[in-house]
DNA sequence: TTGACATGTGACCATTCGGTCACCTATCGT
DNA sequence: ACGATAGGTGACCGAATGGTCACATGTCAA
C-alpha cells in the first residue's frame, strides 16, 4: 500500500482526530498536556501520537525531557487535492463556506 | 461518535479509496462496472460502496435494474476545512501545487 | 547522587473490520 | 412466461485495531 495509507488510517480514529483538534487550537503541546485533554491512559495517547507522527500529520521536536508536538497540514491538503480538482474546488468551497456561515460556526 | 466518523472510517480503506478514484475519473458507474475495476468479489465491492454511501462520499440513483454511483466532494472539503483555516490554506496549497508541478503529475 | 518527573517498549486481550459465500429479489429481452 | 442479468441480505471466519499494564530509559533539580 502507498504512503497515503498511513494518513487515512491515522485519521480514522476519533481520539486521533481530537488530538489534531487540540493541536489545531494550539501547537507545541507536550504528551502530558495532551494526555490531560483525553479520557485515556498515557499509553493510549502515546500510541495514537506515534501513529499521527508516522503519517506525517504531526511533527515533533525534543526539548530536554519533553517532546513537543506540532500539526502539519500538508497531508490533509493532499487528501483534498486527490478528489477535488481546481474547478470543482470553487463550487464546493463556496458551498461549504455558505453552510458554515448559516450555521454561525465560522 | 459524530457524523464525520463515517467519512473517516470510509476513507480508511484502500479499496474504497480506489473506488473513489474511479468515480473521480468518471461518474455514474454501475456496480458491475466498478466490480471489474477491483480484484475482489462483487459482494466485497458492494459492501464498500455501502460504506461510502453511508458516509455521503458517494450518492446513487437507480435506473431500471442498475444503480448508478456518483462522487460527492463535499465531505472531503469539510475534512480539509477542519484543520486548514483560510490563512493557512494559501501557504499550504501553494506548497502542494509546487510539489505537484515539480513531480509533473499536474 | 538520588528521587521525582516525562517519555518509551513489548506483550496481552476484547472488539472491530475485510472478505467470501449461500441464498434472495427485481428487471430486462424474447 | 421464461431465462438471464443486475443488485441485495445475513451469517461466518481470519486478521487487524484500540486500549491497558508491567517494566525500562532518559532528564531535571536539590
Amino acid at each position: 500500500m502507498g504512503d497515503d495509507d498511513h494518513v487515512f488510517k491515522a485519521l480514522a480514529d476519533p481520539t486521533r482526530r481530537l488530538l489534531l483538534d487540540r493541536l489545531f487550537e494550539r501547537d507545541g503541546r507536550t504528551l502530558g498536556d495532551l494526555e490531560s485533554q483525553v479520557e485515556m491512559s498515557r499509553f493510549g495517547v502515546m500510541k495514537h501520537l506515534r501513529v499521527l507522527e508516522d503519517a506525517g500529520l504531526v511533527v515533533t521536536r525534543k526539548s530536554g525531557r519533553e517532546k513537543l508536538h506540532y500539526l502539519n497540514p500538508v497531508p490533509i491538503r493532499l487528501v483534498h487535492d486527490r478528489w477535488i480538482d481546481k474547478y470543482t474546488e470553487r463550487r464546493v468551497s463556496a458551498l461549504t463556506d455558505l453552510k458554515r456561515e448559516l450555521e454561525g460556526t465560522a
